[in-house]
DNA sequence: AGGTAGGGAGAACGTTCTTTCTACTTCGAG
DNA sequence: CTCGAAGTAGAAAGAACGTTCTCCCTACCT
């Protein structure tokens, strides 16, 4: 019952996690993982498959990380506006971080193009449920169909993360909030 | 005066450019890429220094083509913002190619993350131009500053990027030109 | 007491990577 | 005619890669 669940293996996805996303996944190698973790390549083999497999639980951690992050801020939020406007404030915020380096999904597949590949696969999954959930709460504020607004939702959202490593994050991030409320405004007072 | 130019180097500069959009730069070895042009080690050596160089080249070109097709688009145009357009148009349409795979520049940075790299700072020369192009546009319609709207227009634009090797390809380049058309219609009839 | 899972340490495998090298051919310009 | 640039062909170096392996130690559970 003690359930330890291995304090080697949190370090070794931690700091390969760390990694991935600072460097890319094809840049680090499993030597500099297992030196920087502190873990042996055994225990690794022991616990992951190989290194697509620790690509994967980085992917899947990611994936965790981000709808619990959003549920919060729907959560906090106190009308269906807030909520969209919660979500954008999360994104906004997450690119200002010390060592963003832009979205971890659209970096994957920048590296694994093959569409039937795993990574590429979870990246799918992940962005469907993005899209999915913002396009659901956009249907509630106003009553036209969202689906056209989450499209442009997710657009800037993917633009606004990709721009957040190159360019000056503040204005970004204020320019992606901006655009939110212009696709907000024109949902709550259709069109003149 | 001949100038063959060296048929050779095309053909290494052509194929190599495919694989590593199509593929990753890390993705792809010099092995495949003397093998699919058919060119030996030696050659491939006189030309380039290196397999970085060949990647330099490769986003040179890239570049070089991208201000080609957006100088031909303004050039078309009969007014301003029919200019802003045809540069919209000339994304959207690039995005329906078959075997796109999102944009170069933006996949090779997710590759070299060091900002101090040379492919990174040449991605971040090609972005500054387009930042600076599109706000130039921009200006021209309307009277009020035009840097939020740029930043805007190209945040849809990376967005619109990334989705496109992600998603059907048409309703993206359809929400892509119709937020560049709210962009343009806040420009002509400033705030109510 | 003994079995077993988790971890440490490190050697070694075979492959692939980028780069360098030598040796021979071709061809056009001076 | 000759020189040199550009090409072919292939060996090989040297490093890095991901993976597998053996051996030993510790801690916990029964």
């Amino acid at each position: 019952m003690t359930r330890t669940v291995s304090d080697a293996r949190n370090r070794l996805l931690g700091t390969a996690s760390g990694l991935f996303y600072a460097e890319g996944l094809h840049s680090v190698g499993v030597d500099r993982i297992l030196a920087e973790a502190k873990v042996t390549r055994a225990t690794m083999y022991r616990h992951f498959a190989g290194k697509e497999d620790l690509v994967l639980a980085y992917l899947a951690e990611a994936d965790r990380a981000t709808r619990q992050n959003v549920e919060a801020g729907v959560a906090a939020a106190t009308n269906d506006a807030d909520a969209v406007r919660a979500v954008a404030r999360g994104i906004a915020g997450h690119i200002q971080i010390e060592g963003f380096r832009g979205c971890a999904f659209l970096n994957a597949v920048a590296e694994y193009a093959d569409p039937a590949h795993p990574v590429h696969i979870a990246v799918q999954a992940h962005r469907k449920w993005f899209l999915d959930t913002v396009t659901g709460l956009l249907a509630r504020v106003g009553d036209t169909p969202a689906e056209l607004d989450g499209r442009h939702f997710v657009m800037l959202r993917d633009g606004a993360m990709a721009a957040g490593c190159l360019a000056d994050p503040g204005p970004i991030g204020d320019t992606f909030r901006e655009a939110v409320e212009g696709i907000l405004r024109a949902r709550t007072a259709p069109q003149a």
